[in-house]
DNA sequence: TCTATCGTTGACACGGGTGTCAGGGTCCAG
DNA sequence: CTGGACCCTGACACCCGTGTCAACGATAGA
């Protein structure tokens, strides 16, 4: 599918998609006048980019993350350094204290809204 | 206590915190010579604010968030207007697709490490 | 064929969170 | 009284994710 209609099944735009593949998030084929082509799991790929993007990842970690994610498990030795695992692991517990942070505060902002309410 | 002790105990710096303040998230007070001074619970307050920060919230929603946090409650009805009401209930939707996403690319990626770790 | 729509690249601009520096004041220890 | 450590404000500059626009090429329908 063209960059158009990618945007339009992600909610996004045609200028974000080229972002992300400047980041090196996704590769699209080209067509022989140049157009990007995308494959349909793209849709899915690109919605977990904007998730991720808005749960507060920066790029840089997104393109490290996007690998581990593939299912059925192909895992390339190749690009699993060492380094690169510690770097993963380091990425998930920070990834576990944002979801401790927004959890607890969510639960708090919740609780509030039903006080609130109980009173109006 | 002053900026210095605060940012050292925040893992912060002072600058942050001044910026913080300017967004109106903290309002320390003054000393006679125009030092900023900060209340101990303040300490947990900043935490807070770089915790969400970090977990992809603007200022912005963080000082909407942030009275609703206090324990014992201490509603202010001047405060809770009803848009403002809706905006806390569209963001704790937001917040709770965002620890989704988190959580399901953690463990993703969790999962893929103990696979790496075990084929080593 | 003309036109509208979509695609391409490249550039500029903006807002948000941060770093850093300049120029100046305060305070304390030697 | 002087040096160093801390504070103040304000500005410039960075990175990052986006928006927008210009100038151009491709495509499809009237």
């Amino acid at each position: 599918m063209r960059i158009g209609e990618l945007a339009r099944l992600t909610e996004s735009t045609p200028r974000l998609l080229r972002y992300y593949e400047k980041q090196g998030l996704i590769t699209p084929r080209r067509e022989a006048n140049g157009y990007r082509d995308y494959d349909d799991y793209l849709v899915d790929r690109v919605l977990q980019i904007r998730g991720l993007l808005d749960a507060g990842l920066p790029t840089r970690i997104i393109k490290q993350i996007l690998p581990c994610l593939d299912t059925p498990r192909t895992i390339h030795f190749a690009d699993a350094t060492p380094e690169m695992l510690d770097t993963l692991e380091c990425e998930t517990e920070r990834m576990t204290r944002r979801i401790q942070c927004l959890t607890r505060n969510r639960d708090a902002i919740m609780e509030y809204l039903s006080v609130v309410r109980e009173l109006a």
